[in-house]
DNA sequence: CATGAATGAGGCTTCATTCAT
DNA sequence: AATGAATGAAGCCTCATTCAT
């Protein structure tokens, strides 16, 4: 249903319109100007004249603005949160999860970072995130990753001696704030897509690192 | 000339009025009124009502709204980096210190859990905050972090092996979405004074020992 | 072409739809929306959802939403219109005529009361009653009144000592007014079908007595 | 509270404005403009204009515009309604009471025709005058009427034959269609100050004869 | 300093009408 | 004939800001 964070639509998108065309056009703009001005300061024009549109035609598909941005949660949040899962549902160490799942988050933020922006800055300040249902897609990714770490604690990988809970927060935490600071412009990306590519797998690299090994290194120097 | 976010007004203000006590009743009111509704949806109004003073000497005090949420960033946000700061360049392992300044975070959050929100959620929205001022102001706690982990770097109490930004980034994105996650109870917070405090110092020094010694274990699971 | 409102027409509208048929449903339906909600807030799209039909489809009928209201009233009104001016040149003592016509409009709210709300209600506020055409059609109402009113007066039935006018309004006034209060539910209306068309029969009798004997009684007490 | 109905206000509003005095401006154009374009064509712009104050006070001093149309009722109707209330509390034959109500009713139309078009015409069209406390309003002018007529029953007055609720709705219809009549300019009315109020007291006069006499005169020519 | 009435631009939303299929 | 997507003008309402007292 809704696309892929992971999967970069073409945009060769030409002659005859598919149902549905407009409605997606309009979620799209709307990520965009809500990334690049806010929800609030987004005006519905804006959204129109993104999505080359007749304003009222929002009204078509959608109640109100914060509908929008309801459905944008809805439908972007809930494939990025099935992708994680999957992770934790698969094989492989929690070392290699753990990199798989900052790497797609990352690459996300790399492919799509209106997406993310909106789906991290904007919703929680929306007046629907007070929903119960919002708030349980929050939750939801938390109880993705409180899992795959006590998985790790169960199998003998990860020390069983730290709050699961704690270890959720302080890795997601690691990357909500790269991403912000990436967001804000804090330190220079390169600007070339395969140095972009390698740079972003090194931080998610390191962040595993660290969240992994810890700081005093191995042969415990502090 | 700002509060401290680390100590706790008296709430004994009665009697006779000092200078300026109305602005500040209005700072306090605003970030009252920003956590509760965001900054976009806070009237002037509210603010008034919440400092219980008529709404049109706000604008005896501040130009307009936005430099509200300018004022109190200026003036809460700097007492908060040079506590910060101060815990950097003081004496202390690397460890003391983050714990130190981990807790300070969590404890602000506890006794002031509003100015937190606003800080965190509302001013990184705000229009202004694409002023280099302020972002330069963001800039500085993750400089004055980046100095602590450096340090620890060279006095050998942590492994050299690691971008200093990216532990920055993780340990204070540990705090934050930690905070986050408190703002949104997700996870149940003791009520009781005592414990809750205790609570806090629990949590900072787990975070700060994932941190250090990373969730494998001293003789590497993993 | 239109339908009387003297007569009920068949329900058993089934299988092989005529000619026309569709735009009789939007007059029908939009009388039953306008007489529930009101011309002004009676959408289109509400006439087409009661009519069961595209809405862009009342297009093809009529020029726009002004447009059903005048051939409501130009169809309804005038099939009404005609019955009373029958009546009047009719034969029979003026008794009997305004007893015929009391009935008849008493029933014709009765039978279709959604058709006299609109006719009397909405038409009036409407933009369009500006129009000479539909002043002149109300005009036409008084006139057939005054008219039977005045041929009493010359044939001796009613005494010739007041103004026709005033007469013509006192009658149908009283109506209208019986009705509205009907519409208000000011005094409670027998449900069951006999009881109903016998408590319409007694009410416009009471209207014509009063009319033709006043109040005050054969006597003479006032 | 409310301007009586039958009292004119002096125009000569010069220099101190008092207090309140803007929202009765507004109270006042707001009649001007509902009686002129009906309510649902009036603009909240029109209503300010016609005010000369500005757009938001309008907002100011009440809620929306709905509201604007029920404080009108609840302000204008009040007034009128104690009004003929206490012309049926008062002394005087039955006869002296109906001339006194139909007389101060037209004239109230004669002085003010803005105001009775709007209680008369717009008020039963708006959404609020489903509200109970409406309809009962309403309810209450039929009540006193039906008093009256009651009370002229058991004196002897009139006679006791006839339903005092349908006697109260003719002579209420009555008077309510000569307004209609006059607000469609159906007829042609004295212009001269002198001759309208002669031709009103008139229009009374005969209304009530017909009511009390009928219309076949005391010798029973029918 | 303090008040809150007054202002008016800005933006959301509605909905009659058109148009491509 | 029929559909309903698309259009965009119109108007209500909010609320930051100004101003007279």
């Amino acid at each position: 249903m809704a696309r892929s964070l992971t999967a970069v639509p073409s945009e060769d998108e030409s002659a005859p319109r598919p149902r549905g065309e407009k409605r997606e056009r309009i979620l799209e703009a709307s990520i965009q100007v809500f990334a690049r001005k806010g929800f609030h300061r987004a005006r519905v024009s804006d959204i129109a004249a993104e999505a080359e549109i007749a304003y009222g035609l929002v009204y078509h598909y959608f109640k109100n603005k914060d509908e929008i941005l309801a459905t944008i949660f809805e439908e972007r949040w809930s494939g990025f949160l099935d992708a994680i899962e999957a992770i934790g549902r698969g094989p492989g160490t929690v070392r290699n999860q753990l990199v798989s799942i900052a790497t797609l988050i990352l690459n996300a933020f790399r492919l799509r970072p209106e997406w993310v922006k909106v789906l991290v800055l904007e919703i929680q300040r929306s007046s629907r995130f007070a929903e119960p249902a919002q708030q349980q897609a929050v939750a939801r990714l938390f109880e993705a990753f409180e899992r795959i770490v006590r998985g790790g604690q169960e199998r003998g990988e990860l020390r069983p001696d730290f709050d699961a809970r704690v270890g959720a927060a302080l890795f997601l935490g690691a990357i909500d704030l790269v991403i912000t600071s990436l967001v804000l412009k804090v330190g220079e990306i390169p600007e070339e897509d395969q140095a972009q590519r390698a740079y972003y797998l090194d931080v998610a690299q390191q962040i595993v690192d660290i969240f992994l090994n810890g700081t005093t290194g191995a042969d415990g120097t502090a």
